[in-house]
DNA sequence: CCATATGATTCGGTATCCGAATGATATGAC
DNA sequence: GTCATATCATTCGGATACCGAATCATATGG
């Protein structure tokens, strides 16, 4: 019942055993390895959101902004950068001429899948030394924490 | 047995629901609420681990930084910055007057347990959506993952 | 028709990291 | 001892990712 780790003396607390150091350090590692994936797609970790929202059809570029969790010049950056590899298209809404509406083009859907394949490599290079319980609570609880805070993007 | 989320059509996957994916989001977000935390303490997260690690007593600069996991050049930034702060000291190592044995001064001492009070008060924040078999289980797998890949650092 | 709001863009600034080059010191071959 | 080589700290320039303020075009409402 007693947690035999703190035995005897006040010593002070460990930051390193924190959890909002090691999902500090863990999510750094992760965006690392999934960088790594992408690269060869010319692809970073930022553009992926990007390409999943857009899935669902066009959305405006300060839509994207709002559901991704960043600012609008944030997106013009990535946009250019997705157009420059030819998965997105900006359309000029005929409703509202201030708008761009971002499409997915073949390419960008294409893209899309194959960044998804390395997540999910990069899932199992992070994943590898749990055993299939922890790996169910991990997921459950990552969800609860994303959801939660409607981490679409990023 | 049979999972339902996938249900008919072959759909392309969601990359925001991946492990890498979420794990890069809330680490962002991790490191973002204590570095809130920090700020009035003229702390960074980066700074953390140094503090952590020099409890212990001196070390080289090289030494810490194979110990967080980062380049010579960063250690050296990190360092002054602590150093601005009256938080630790740089002694050269008579043996090897090459090196320069960092330690912790009363004043960094204290920084860190201030430093450890936001860390904790950060986990709060962060993972109050959680109930407590959650909660066992997150820091389970963040201790087994962190500890797999030794990190100590930020 | 004009004031004001909004969407996109540009520009400059911050934080964090890396790698290559530099200078001081140590070490080992001879 | 002396010289080549290795190691430690430092400096410098570059990459990534983000923000906020200013700007320009277009909408909208009085």
């Amino acid at each position: 019942m007693a947690d035999a780790s703190m035995s005897s003396m006040e010593w002070e607390g460990s930051m390193t055993q924190t959890v909002a150091f090691q999902l500090s350090k863990l999510g750094q590692l992760s965006t690392a390895l999934f960088a790594a994936r992408l690269a060869p797609l010319g692809l970073r970790p930022r553009h992926c959101a990007v390409l999943e929202l857009l899935r669902g059809g066009p959305l405006a570029q300060l839509e994207l902004a709002r559901a991704i969790g960043v600012t609008a010049s944030v997106v013009v950056d990535m946009l250019d950068e997705l157009q420059s590899l030819n998965a997105v298209r900006r359309v000029r809404d005929t409703e509202d001429r201030r708008r761009q509406l971002i499409e997915l083009t073949p390419t960008g859907r294409d893209l899309g899948r194959q960044a998804f394949a390395a997540a999910t490599e990069t899932d199992a290079e992070l994943l590898s030394g749990l055993d299939p319980a922890q790996l169910t609570a991990l997921r459950s609880v990552l969800g609860a924490m994303a959801a939660e805070r409607g981490l679409t993007g990023r």
